[in-house]
RNA sequence: GGCGCUAUCGUCUAGGGGUUAGGACGUGAGAUUCUCAAUCUUAAAACACGGGUUCGAUUCCCGUUAGCGCUACCA
């Protein structure tokens, strides 16, 4: 079959009650990696039915991560408050069909009974008192205007399973449900209601989410065969957890996913290490000699994504594992792609290099060994770019505290000034033999015009980065050697 | 508390009835010497525990423990 043609429909559901998090990303990955493979489509779906928690903005948050990870979707997004009419219609035919009742408990009703199972050592289960009102006496306290939610008749006993394709053959005991609720009081659904609803209309075949709701799973399952429908194949992924080994949440730092953008983290990276977090092409990343393969593009993850590589066990957020994939991408980026990525970097500082493209673009593939984040272009290495940068105060404690050093630079820039054909070569050969007449170690004078050069007391080879900065630049920096002061 | 899920180096994981239990991140040591956050070499580091099944279990089964999740008129 043309996988082109596949009727595989995945959704990815957030909750607009915050920002694209960690585990909401992942599970949108996930899904569309899966999507991808089958050549199905990728929905996206806006379930704020909670008004009160549900904001516009971060819908436009969630969106925007997800455009930053690269993952784009065939339809929607739908939101589920446009779409209430729907589960009212739903809810009115499980009422009809006898799979559903008013309730009249109150709140407070239900806190109460709560509150008293608990303190008597018993589960707090709605024990289904309402379901004996008859459906005339219902209306007619309808009319009165009592107020009533819609709740679903959880058979008493018996079990309900399905077969999870992540875990496996899956059973809960009815008597272990409750009489759920489908519609509130103000006729807005509950979750339950409009996943079912929503993934029903919108032919879902596969639910891919987070293995916090393996155990709502059977209510929903409940409410397919009460609504005559077959089932889609549910994946429960695990969780992410913090180092704590708790799931992730802000106590942990980072947990939007913008946050890592505005670490500077670039979102290949970031995609790359999400994606082997809980799920593992398993032998596919083998190789006959040599280590595992840790790295793989889009391509290969949509080729190689699968269902079976999904773990079953939490996995824990490793910071240091992201840092490294970022360093390994930024390293391998071609020049040309990176430097839209640093100039919005730059924009976020105000900063405006001072130099041409095809300078920028040869210093960047300088620094691109020695770049650990995005955010380097922007701060670190701002000497590179421009004559506008500062001085890293521990550099200069450690190589220029001694005052005839900046001397001697200020003296070594004189004669660079003089050079006639300035190369990598020259100039080193230059710096040497001005050591040995100074009678000065050459690599004191390198390290101090280091220095003095990039503000940094890191920095790839010296004379490449003389090379890179050009003669006028190197003169001018070390002839002001003298005016450097730690602050 | 009830129900559910899970358990391989510190972390992410591969593997699977007989293996020197593999890789990556991180960590330690060494090399290089013009710096290191670069590079190279190298080391330490794991099958939670107890019972079965079996000639043989890290692998299969059961239990224990631990962790996580669910248990709302949230999603």
């Amino acid at each position: 079959m043309n996988p082109s043609y596949s009727s595989t429909r995945v959704r990815f559901a957030p909750s607009p009650t915050g920002f694209l998090h960690v585990g909401g990303a992942r599970t949108a990955l996930f899904s569309w990696l899966f999507a991808r493979h089958a050549g199905g489509a990728f929905v996206l779906r806006i379930e704020d039915t909670d008004f009160e928690r549900s904001s516009a903005d971060m819908v436009t948050g969630i969106l925007e991560g997800l455009r930053w990870l690269g993952m784009d979707w065939d339809e929607g997004p739908f939101y589920q408050s446009q779409r209430l009419d729907l589960y009212a219609k739903a809810a009115a035919a499980l009422l009809e069909t006898g799979h559903a009742y008013h309730c009249f408990c109150t709140r407070e009703e239900l806190e109460q009974r709560r509150a008293s199972a608990t303190e008597a050592g018993s589960v707090p289960r709605y024990d289904g008192r309402c379901r004996g009102i008859s459906r005339a006496e219902a209306a007619r306290r309808l009319e009165q205007g009592e107020r009533a939610v819609v709740r679903f008749v959880v058979p008493r006993d018996g079990a309900t399973t399905f077969e999870d394709a992540v875990f496996g053959p899956m059973e809960f005991s009815n008597a272990e449900l409750e009489d759920f609720v489908l519609l509130r009081s103000d006729g807005i659904p509950t979750y339950h209601l409009s996943v079912v609803v929503d993934d029903l209309d919108m032919r879902m075949t596969h639910i891919i989410r987070g293995a916090d709701h393996l155990s709502n799973t059977p209510k929903q399952v409940l409410l397919y065969q009460a609504l005559g429908a077959s089932l889609p194949v549910f994946a429960h992924l695990p969780l992410i957890l913090g180092p704590d080994k708790t799931r992730l949440s802000k106590r942990h730092g980072a947990t939007s996913v913008m946050a890592y953008k505005e670490m500077g983290i670039v979102p290949e990276a970031f995609r790359n290490f999400l994606a082997l977090l809980g799920w593992s092409p398993g032998d596919a990343a083998k190789r006959p000699d040599g280590p595992d393969r840790e790295i793989f593009s889009t391509d290969e993850l949509i080729q190689m994504f699968s269902l079976d590589g999904i773990a079953h066990s939490n996995a824990v957020f490793n910071n240091e594992k992201l840092a490294w994939y970022n360093t390994e991408y930024i390293r391998a980026y071609d020049p040309t792609r990176l430097l839209p990525l640093i100039e919005d970097e730059w924009r976020q500082v105000q900063y405006q290099p001072s130099r041409g493209r095809e300078e920028i673009l040869t210093t960047i593939a300088l620094l691109q060994p020695r770049a650990r984040s995005l955010k380097d272009f922007s701060s670190a290495f701002l000497a590179y770019f421009g004559d506008e940068f500062s001085m890293d105060d521990a550099a200069v404690k450690k190589y220029l505290a001694d005052s005839s050093v900046r001397h001697m630079l200020a003296e070594l820039g004189h004669r660079y000034a003089a050079v006639e054909t300035y190369t990598e070569a020259s100039t080193e050969e230059l710096l040497r033999a001005f050591a040995a007449e100074k009678g000065i170690k050459a690599g004191a004078l390198i390290n101090g015009a280091r220095v003095v050069l990039t503000g940094q007391a890191v920095a790839p080879s010296l004379f490449a980065v003389m090379l890179c900065l050009g003669q006028q630049r190197v003169v001018r920096r070390l002839e002001a050697a003298n005016n450097v002061t730690a602050v």
